[in-house]
DNA sequence: ATGGCTTATTGTATAAGA
């Protein structure tokens, strides 16, 4: 098989989202499967990981994580090396950043800040950390020119990315400020792997759990996938995968999927 | 109901998510 699949999804704790995700990998097997997913959210220390559940079916794991929030997970169908936890550079207790090497890949796996608000100090850390980003990918690329920068960012990339982009003007996860820091990522040299193969707006990752959000499809972009330059000749389709959404018991979350097919 | 959830916490109300 010369096509690879990757996903990004938060789980919203991986305890609670176990059966969702095997579920998932089943429907995504007739098209494929997946070979690499970046999960965040786990919610979950390392010593209390579910390893065996992945392990006896035949995935490798990378995992950091922390008790009660955050944490993120590189699962692979490879093993994988070279693993880098967190930012260089950035004193952080929350764990929300893995890096590793697998499947001829070198892949970042992020949950970026929420910032909550934007005059609130969460949002002064947002932007400590997205700086702190800026220099691991910047670092990371240089060394590794087929790099996947991949998760949760937090932040829609434009008013494409909003389900009423007037309502939320200037709200969190819409401020130019987080944009700018999206567009300085893209600007390192890297593709929004979505907007390569669908540039239609309103096309979401994260609905509320509240208010029929889902139904009503008053969502927001925020999940992303970011393919370098040496990658983009590869990739060949990126797609939003609603159906997780419409599970019991749902992440408010759902993956987005990147498909690499390696050059003959 | 034109909308008001879900997760984790040595819990039983609170903080946080987005």
């Amino acid at each position: 098989m010369n096509t690879l699949r990757l996903a990004t999804w938060n789980v919203n704790s991986l305890r609670v989202r176990l059966p969702q995700l095997w579920d998932w990998l089943d429907l995504t097997e007739p098209e494929g499967g997946i070979q690499l997913m970046g999960l965040q959210e786990t919610k979950t220390e390392d010593a209390a990981f579910p390893w065996e559940d992945f392990e006896s079916c035949d995935w490798h794991v990378a995992h950091h994580g922390q008790k009660t929030y955050n944490g993120v997970a590189l699962v692979s169908r490879e093993p994988l090396s070279d693993v880098v936890r967190n930012l260089p550079g950035l004193e952080d207790e929350q764990a929300r950043v893995i890096t590793a090497t697998t499947l001829g890949l070198r892949v970042i796996c992020a949950y970026f800040p929420n910032g909550q608000a934007p005059d609130s100090d969460k949002f002064q850390y947002k932007l400590r950390w997205l700086e702190a980003l800026k220099a691991h990918v910047r670092d990371q690329l240089a060394q590794h020119p087929r790099l996947v920068l991949m998760g949760d960012f937090n932040i829609t990339r434009d008013e494409n990315d909003v389900y009423d982009p007037v309502e939320l003007a200037g709200t969190i996860h819409c401020t130019d400020i987080e944009r700018q820091a999206f567009s300085d990522l893209l600007d390192l040299g890297f593709h929004d792997a979505l907007r390569l193969f669908h540039s239609e707006p309103q096309q979401f990752s994260w609905w509320d759990y509240r208010a029929a959000a889902f139904r009503r499809n008053r969502g927001l972009r925020i999940d992303h996938v970011l393919v370098s330059e040496a990658l983009k000749p590869e990739a060949s389709d990126c797609v939003i995968d609603k159906r997780p959404r419409t599970f019991e018991r749902p992440s408010d979350h759902t993956p987005v999927v990147l498909s690499l097919v390696k050059a003959p």
